[in-house]
RNA sequence: GGGCGCUUAGCUCAGUUGGGAGAGCGCUUGCCUUACAAGCAAGAUGUCGGCGGUUCAAGCCCGUCAGCGCCCA
């Protein structure tokens, strides 16, 4: 056989495109026929941008779990896809606009779309690139967007049918309007920020003229909205007040004190001033006391005409000073002072919201939220972690109506048409609308506002996969199997697809959904653009490539906790490569000249049963580890089985025979080293995937071997009772310990590599390994650097020898010239005390009667054999002492 | 105000049912040993946040205090 040539230097750039490419044309990212399905569908990312190490975190472990299902034989699929984004996006757009000095009215609705539609399509583009080149086994020929006609279609007929069983509204009511995306958004947008401002203290004089009286406020510009004062009705202070009115300062108004008892008595002076239009809880008290309702803003957030003419056109933020300067002139003003608070934000724009009342659409979310606390409380929908359920019953249990309406143009439009003559209202699930409907003589016109982008990402499990069509693809793949996703959309997304998923197909879209964590940068802080301290995954996969991406990802990723990442993390997987890219190199240079042998074949070695050992517990771990999407287990167990038990110790000693002059003796150990690479590399390759597959391509024909065309569907290594061989991995840690023992002597006084030793193995009567010492001698010549060693149950000349004290066995090695006496003595001591420690632990523990008596048989005997343990290594330490002393 | 989480080696973090404290990086020493210096061999470093309790036995369970973080109101 002719020997493989690997470069000699790993490069992952060299090969991830063409392997990519090779799957690709393979067809292997297509679901297989037969198998029992696995499916997931992707959190589309947002055309808005490109990818961030978040998606690369997210859609490594999709992959990762994707291929690791793929290869056990299911009919594997992955959907991909992406977010049409509304605010996000549409912001971007007006952003490119406002560059070339032009406002999205001018260029108007329609070459707004078309132009939204150019940049949703380039990133579209972008993002797909991205999740290629990190390696993401999507299905292709699935693709889908959010706003592509069929999943449209699916969001009009949602919104039709929740309008006819009356859980789709509209209303005039308080919502969140955010003034940067001049829209309407949910409360779930909202995101609360610590403001330091000030609280205002204004005298709003009686109109009796019998004095004033004192309210306090955070937002003094909203006194110009304010239709009463009120104080709680039990408050003694105010109790004379009420029914009084009050002249509204720099106004010409007068407003009613009234009493109601929302009022917190603690709060400020006791008495609030109340702008219905502009706080959800004056709206409230508004309605209670029927207070006339005036809103002062416009859409952009500057104050309008219901204000007094100095005021309007002014922002919030500058009315604010000015309303307080007027109010210090004319004498209202009484103080200020620094005040903490709660401000909502947009999470979308950062700018602050304003509560501002709208004719708005929204969906009543009671009857939805019972249907999806339903489904996780029979168990359809698990959490990994499951305390992430908390969060979700949470949300459901408190669940408030969802406002849809947008008041943008990117997105779905809201398929609802108004007659202003007659009043009717239409709600149509045909598309294109009748022709009576279409603008024409302005008597019927379409409701301009667009539906919440979570409005078609609820409905993402199943409309990708064709619904409401009923579909092949809907019949074999949904349910869906797992969602991978962040902690920060169990409300926005999770929560609301199982709602969709129980409502309309009367199945959760999933079972499991496995929570990741959050990437965030080194020192604990969420990587962002303005800080500009994140990483972009590409430049990752440029400087160490997409398997060290997703192996380092994998590898950190434990269950629950945030993952702090710096680039040089990425080192972990890189290295891991590189010594995955040697080790096959090694290997297949040594095909030269050789015969691969059928394994039924090979009698096995102790060794070789100690490596199928291990290789064998090594899949059990994983195979537990991923069925409870612990991916970090099951990456460092495949690392350290591949790195510490194979290359280590397997390979190295593997020389033995490599390196003879017994071409027999070499077939046999090329034949199992081929053959457990080729194992490995099956084994690594959910988490390895362009590198195993690259060296997968380049082995040789191996007798006996389970091969397919290509590693990513080739068959996940099955657990084999055959291969437990505890008795092997028992002598063979022996052996180990041996050899460690005589590796630290030589490290501790600087025994070169090129003086070989001699020593003596003396075994103690009843020693389970003494032949199993001597068998091995070869090996353990080569891995000390030693020569003529010698087994025996009885050393007869220790002269000149320093004493090792291993369990059962000592070592005698003949170096003393080499060493220091008394660096001897005083590492001697420091063992025999830290020895001693543990002894007198044991001996603590079996003098227990409680602990006889309580403990289990099992861990009685593991605690006796440790204390026979330690009891002789102590007397044989002692002894040694004795004699260097 | 309600809820969740965190505090373990210099750094970043594992530690699944309670039973002799681990990984990666970093550090120290020796090696360019015919796969790999992105490597090999060896080594050092921990009051497992404090206090109290349960238990034969606590990093792990319970209580409490302190510090940090997130979510919801």
């Amino acid at each position: 056989m002719q020997a493989v040539e690997l470069a000699k230097s790993f490069d992952p750039n060299e090969f991830e495109d063409r392997i990519y490419e090779m799957w690709q044309t393979g067809g292997y990212f297509s679901p297989r026929e037969g198998g029992e399905p696995f499916v997931v569908v992707i959190p589309p990312p947002n055309v808005t941008g490109v990818l961030h190490l978040g998606h690369g975190l997210n859609n490594s472990l999709q992959d990762l779990v994707v291929r690791y299902q793929r290869m056990r034989g299911k009919s594997t699929l992955w959907v991909p896809g992406t977010d049409h984004a509304g605010i996000a996006t549409q912001s971007v757009v007006e952003r490119m606009l406002a560059d070339e000095g032009v406002a999205r009215e001018q260029i108007g609705r329609d070459a707004f779309i078309e132009r939204t539609w150019q940049v949703a399509n380039d990133h579209r583009k972008t993002i797909v690139k991205q999740l290629k080149k990190i390696g993401s086994s999507c299905d292709w020929s699935r693709e889908r967007f959010t706003l592509d006609d069929g999943l449209s279609a699916a969001v009009r007929d949602v919104f039709v049918s929740l309008y006819e069983e009356g859980l789709v509204y509209r209303g005039l009511y308080m919502v969140n309007w955010s003034v940067g995306a001049q829209s309407a958004v949910s409360d779930d947008e909202v995101e609360f920020k610590e403001v330091t401002g000030r609280l205002t203290h204004i005298d709003y004089p009686l109109d009796d003229g019998s004095g004033a009286i004192r309210v306090a406020t955070t937002r003094p510009e909203t006194m110009l909205g304010d239709t009463a004062v009120a104080v709680h009705p039990d408050d003694e202070r105010y109790r004379s007040y009420v029914g009084k009115s009050v002249r509204l300062p720099l106004t010409d108004r007068v407003i009613p004190i009234i009493a109601d008892e929302y009022v917190d008595r603690e709060f400020g002076t006791g008495a609030v001033k109340i702008t219905p239009a502009h706080d959800p809880n004056d709206y409230e008290i508004g309605k209670r006391h029927d207070l006339q309702i005036i809103n002062i803003l416009n859409k952009d957030g500057t104050l309008n005409a219901n204000v007094p003419e100095p005021y309007q056109g002014l922002t919030t933020a500058v009315a604010r000073k000015r309303v307080v300067a007027d109010l210090k002139t004319c004498g209202a003003f009484v103080r200020d002072e620094e005040h903490v608070h709660q401000v909502g934000h947009c999470y979308r724009t950062g700018v602050a919201i304003e509560p501002y009342l709208s004719e708005q659409w929204f969906v009543r979310m009671k009857p939805l939220a019972d249907e999806a606390l339903s489904a996780w409380q029979s168990g359809d929908v698990i959490f990994y972690p499951r305390r992430w359920e908390n969060t979700y019953r949470n949300w459901l249990e408190g669940i408030r109506d969802w406002c849809i309406s947008r008041q943008l143009w990117w997105g779905h439009r809201i398929p609802v048409w108004y007659n202003d003559a007659t009043g009717e209202v239409r709600c149509l699930r045909e598309d294109p609308a009748p022709e009576e409907l279409v603008e024409n003589g302005g008597q019927w016109r379409q409701d301009p506002d667009v539906l919440d982008t979570w409005f078609s990402s609820w409905l993402w499990p199943f409309t990708v996969m064709g619904w409401p069509e009923q579909t092949e693809d809907l019949a074999k793949y949904y349910p869906t199997s797992a969602l991978v996703t962040a902690y920060d959309i169990i409300f926005f997304w999770v929560a609301r697809m199982i709602m969709a998923g129980m409502h309309f197909t009367g199945k959760s879209p999933f079972r499991d959904v496995y929570i990741t964590s959050l990437v965030r940068d080194i020192q604990g802080r969420k990587m962002s653009k303005s800080l500009g301290n994140g990483i972009d995954p590409l430049e990752i996969v440029q400087e160490y490539g997409a398997d060290a991406l997703k192996f380092t990802l994998a590898f950190m990723a434990a269950q629950g906790q945030d993952v702090l990442i710096d680039k040089g993390s990425f080192g972990l997987g890189s290295r891991f490569g590189n010594k995955i890219w040697n080790a096959a190199r090694y290997l297949l240079m040594n095909l030269a000249g050789r015969t691969l042998l059928p394994l039924s074949s090979i009698d096995l070695a102790p060794i070789d049963q100690w490596i199928f050992h291990r290789l064998n517990e090594t899949v059990k771990g994983v195979d537990a580890a991923m069925a409870a999407y612990r991916f970090n287990d099951a990456a460092q167990l495949s690392y350290e089985f591949f790195w510490n038990d194979f290359c280590d110790w397997y390979i190295e000693a593997s020389k033995l025979g490599l390196y003879s002059d017994d071409d027999s003796r070499k077939d046999r150990a090329v034949t199992l080293l081929v053959r457990i690479l080729e194992e490995s590399l099956r084994l690594l390759h959910p988490f390895m995937s362009f590198i195993t597959e690259e060296i997968y391509q380049k082995l040789p024909d191996i007798p006996e071997a389970d091969r397919a065309e290509a590693i990513i569907v080739a068959p996940y290594p099955a657990a084999d009772p055959s291969r437990e061989a505890l008795d092997a991995a028992v002598a063979f840690a022996a052996v180990q310990e041996l050899i460690r023992l005589v590796r630290t002597l030589r490290s501790e006084f600087t025994i070169p590599p090129s003086q070989r030793v001699r020593f003596v193995v003396e075994c103690e009567p009843g020693f389970a390994h003494t032949d199993f010492f001597a068998g091995q001698r070869e090996l353990i010549e080569m891995l000390t650097t030693a020569e003529r060693t010698e087994y025996a149950t009885a050393a007869s000349d220790t002269a000149g020898s320093v004493t090792l004290v291993g369990n059962g066995f000592r070592v005698f090695v003949f170096v003393r010239d080499a060493i220091d006496a008394d660096a001897e003595i005083a590492k001697i001591e420091k063992n025999l005390a830290k020895t001693e420690a543990l002894l007198a632990q044991a001996e603590r523990k079996l003098g227990n009667a409680g602990f006889l008596s309580n403990a289990s048989q099992e861990v009685v005997a593991k605690e006796r054999a440790k204390r026979d343990e330690f009891a002789g290594v102590v007397s044989k330490l002692r002894e040694y002492l004795a004699r260097l002393r």
